[in-house]
DNA sequence: TTTCTTGTTAGCACAAATTGCAGATTAGGA
DNA sequence: TCCTAATCTGCAATTTGTGCTAACAAGAAA
């Protein structure tokens, strides 16, 4: 996602208004590389600016993702989860905490669909699920098993 | 996911009772590769089964995951669809009519994390978008842009 | 075959996430 | 400053899925 003031531009340029909500959401959004719900957005920016609405938070959301601005992340777990990121890069989530992590991978462009016809391929996306090392250390201590999923992602990891 | 007789069995040896609603269930998930939604299999359920309860496809199809017969996919488009493939296999997503096809993919073992300390990988999915040829066909015939989306899909698909 | 116990089902209320709608508000040009 | 279209807010509605419970029915035992 480009910054606040490149977004202000763009949005200038096609006859959208800069509201203040935007350019909160705007300042919030860029280079966040927590992923975001929509509700953990609206959250952020309660605290900066009281009264705003959840409905304009889903609103400026859909229109950053409709200028290819944001991507939208459905890894399970309820909510759609909200990326600025536009680097070609994937994801890793730890099916403990639900944390998403991006990263870059090698190797990509040498996957083969083996069994693919009569289908144009434009993205791939590659998901790595697994533990990460706070989740592992607490998982040490309490003994608690491999399989064990947090409430969040419970039965709602896919593949 | 196995065949609805080892299923019957499984179920048996663990106390569990088989009913006309479960050995439909089975029936219908078994070597079932459209990827359905609660929904549509609920439809094709009563289609056979007049009064079945969603409420009692949920519950089975959430069994059946617990059992590991069964995945979750969640790509975005609202429902969480369910997978009988237990395979090691990949998913292909069709941006237009929101079709899902399932892939064999060669190189996943190669693909490698380059930023990623702290985290221990279990599993890895990869999810190829594109264009199903139905669809390529009627997008030339209405001359659709490359970037209109499905309602299912729109604004939905996720990396 | 009848009985009994316990797992299941159906159905509805409820919850979470997201969108539709409409009236009140405001950015930004004239 | 004024005007108008775009935007915001708040709420109703929608979609997807789960919690709860009374009615029901497998399947073991008698």
């Amino acid at each position: 996602m480009q910054s606040p003031a490149a977004l202000a531009a763009l949005y200038r340029s096609q006859g959208r208004k800069i509201t203040p909500q935007r350019q909160l959401l705007f300042q919030l959004m860029h280079e966040n590389d927590r992923h975001p719900t929509a509700e953990a957005l609206f959250a952020e920016a309660s605290a900066q600016m009281p009264g705003i609405s959840l409905r304009t938070v889903y609103q400026t959301l859909n229109e950053l993702a409709e200028l290819g601005e944001l991507q939208f992340i459905d890894i399970g777990g309820g909510a759609t989860r909200f990326d600025p990121n536009l680097e070609d890069h994937h994801h890793v989530v730890c099916t403990d905490c639900g944390q998403i992590r991006d990263v870059h991978v090698k190797g990509t462009a040498a996957l083969r669909p083996l069994d693919l016809e009569d289908f144009t391929v434009s993205e791939v996306g590659v998901v790595f699920q697994g533990v990460c090392s706070s989740c592992e250390k607490s998982r040490a201590k309490t003994g608690r098993s491999a399989h064990a999923k947090s409430p969040a992602l419970q039965a709602k990891v896919s593949k």
